[in-house]
DNA sequence: GTACGCCTTCCAGTGCACTGGAAGGTCAAG
DNA sequence: CTTGACCTTCCAGTGCACTGGAAGGCGTAC
């Protein structure tokens, strides 16, 4: 499989592989006799678990540390524990501040509504935004 | 209230808080005789809000809108309801992506109790993350 | 034999959100 | 009068995850 065919395969721009090659996140590709990169069904795999992994919010250092483990012939199945606990933690937390953060925008939307257009011409500084708050 | 204290009191570094003038996300701070910054209880305001927002995903330029909303508000009415519902509407798209992902990460979780590591088979990166679904 | 699409490397740039450091001004304490 | 903490501007670099483009090689089709 060329990298072409890979990047069909996968959805991952051609350039986007070279360039997880480039930083370690996947291994050097197997070279045909023309110098072209050369896949199999294993690389897909990578790329496909890359996604995964992505999808689900690790960066590509800490997927790169779920690799790294994998081909030290060590199962990662702790260490990927620990980062999904890790995530989750976080993704809770970034879930209560964007929720806080609609009550806010929903306290000036409704204030918003409250007010009367034909009392706020366009060359006139809008009443909704002098409140304090 | 010099840079210093505000970013004391925000928990936001004097830098960040005068990146943030230069980019625009804060109106330029009033200058005391010497060319100090001079904030008021309003600036640290909005640098709170700034935080939430941030924490909550909106990028700096989305809350630079806001922002414009509440502070400047030279935007007609109508204009600012747009915005405000745009961001609305934003917002809730991001909550629903973050529960997704929380779903998913909450399952991968689930099934990493489950999974004895000595058992991750060798033709699989890592069963935990790659599954079919 | 040349047109075309795919491949190669290398270098550079993008966008976001900072962050560091140099060079210098201000001000109160010792 | 010096020290040190604070402040100023300006420029440059960082980290992430790409993305674009130049310059050139490879392979098949007409």
């Amino acid at each position: 499989m060329k990298i072409g065919e890979l990047a069909a395969a996968s959805g991952v721009p051609a350039k986007t592989i070279r360039y997880y090659e480039e930083i370690g996140l996947l291994p050097p590709a197997e070279r045909e006799a023309n110098g072209y990169r050369s896949y199999d069904r294993d690389a897909l795999q990578r790329l496909r678990f890359v996604q995964h992994a992505q999808a689900a919010g690790l960066t590509l250092r800490e997927i790169s540390q779920v690799l790294a483990i994998r081909s030290e012939g060590r199962a990662p199945c702790v260490h990927v524990r620990e980062l999904l606990h890790h995530h989750l933690v976080q993704i809770d937390a970034r879930l209560a501040e964007l929720r806080a953060t609609r009550r806010e925008l929903q306290d000036l939307a409704r204030h918003a509504e409250t007010v009367d257009p034909a009392s706020c011409p366009e060359d006139v500084i809008c009443s909704i935004l002098v409140r304090e708050g």
